[in-house]
DNA sequence: ACCTGAACACCGTTCAAGT
DNA sequence: ACCTGAACACCGTTCAAGT
């Protein structure tokens, strides 16, 4: 029976920040924010909480951000030829998908991860050939309506004021029309 | 010394659901979120903690719903003739007023704070005489642009991607015509 | 280097008791 | 009716100790 070097002593994988962000990943998007605990990461990564602190100094503040930077980073997949529609679109899917982090992301100071947002959706408008001031005003308005708009889908039901039901998907696909016929 | 009726044996004003709200939101605006706990709270009201439980038997859940509730709250002085841009400039106010509750305002799921405030959005809409079908995704689009661009304020340094100081209030400006121009 | 166990200073909340 | 005190089951985090 041969050991795999990488198993330790109590045959299991050593910890490493990108298991721990998996495991809080996993949690908040199966049990919401407030059941992210140190404790209840521990034993999702059959470890004590305190083992935690090795690899992250900060402790849950750094857990946090960790999770802020995986949601916010530029999907891996953006096609050369993605558009200002794909890139919202694409967006707006990662937030969804990751609605428990939202709270986190809408709000938490982390210049870092809204420069790397910022940095994939200004590649686009380079490739568009819009002019720099131009484009610094649409990267923030676009922004600001995806996050917005992800929002309003979280935080609503399915009635508007009017009590009709709303067809989400079309309602953002009309907002970003309004917003790109401008840009 | 004549005695006030609303002044009980402590000799002080008794609790109530206004003043409860009123101070977490000073707590909140002052020193943050994280800040506000059931027992601080007590403190600025005089009171031990437990009874607040009185008078919000939800407890702190009811409270961050009524903070939410608050901001969310259309602002009281909108005048007859305020147009769209007026109402987005002051709902954008009240945000950045109350910061420190934006992060509840975004993503609790509370339908009761956000058809208040569509509500008062879509009387705006009503008096400029938008079409029905057209007012609703107006509403959306701005409401999500307004909240959207909150967040981002909240969440961002003064640089921008492209290392020039950001001047929010006029790219808030610039994304509102953006907006407004295609509507 | 990596993890554990016990401890500390907090939380929100319940519940019986006081006035 | 309104508030208090003590208690319970949790938190995040520190720190000495184990391997």
């Amino acid at each position: 029976m041969v050991r795999q070097p990488q198993i330790n002593a109590q045959n299991r994988a050593p910890l490493s920040i990108e298991r721990i962000i998996e495991a809080a990943l996993q949690i908040v998007d199966g049990q919401g924010l407030s059941r992210l605990t140190m404790r209840r990461l521990g034993d999702a990564l059959e470890v004590e909480a305190m083992a935690i602190y090795h690899h992250l100094p900060r402790g849950k503040e750094q857990l946090l951000d960790g999770l802020v930077m995986h949601v916010a980073a530029a999907p891996a997949d953006a096609a050369a030829d993605a558009d200002l529609r794909d890139w919202a679109r694409g967006y707006r899917a990662r937030l969804l998908a990751h609605a428990g982090v939202l709270p986190l992301l809408v709000t938490r100071r982390n210049p870092a991860a809204l420069a790397t947002t910022v940095a994939s959706l200004r590649e686009v408008l380079r490739r568009g050939a819009v002019p720099e001031d131009v484009a610094a005003v649409t990267a923030h308005t676009l922004l600001g309506y995806v996050i917005g708009h992800a929002a309003l889908e979280v935080r609503g039901t399915e009635e508007d004021g009017a009590d009709r039901t709303v067809d989400w998907d079309a309602r953002f696909a009309a907002g970003l029309d309004l917003v790109l016929r401008a840009a």
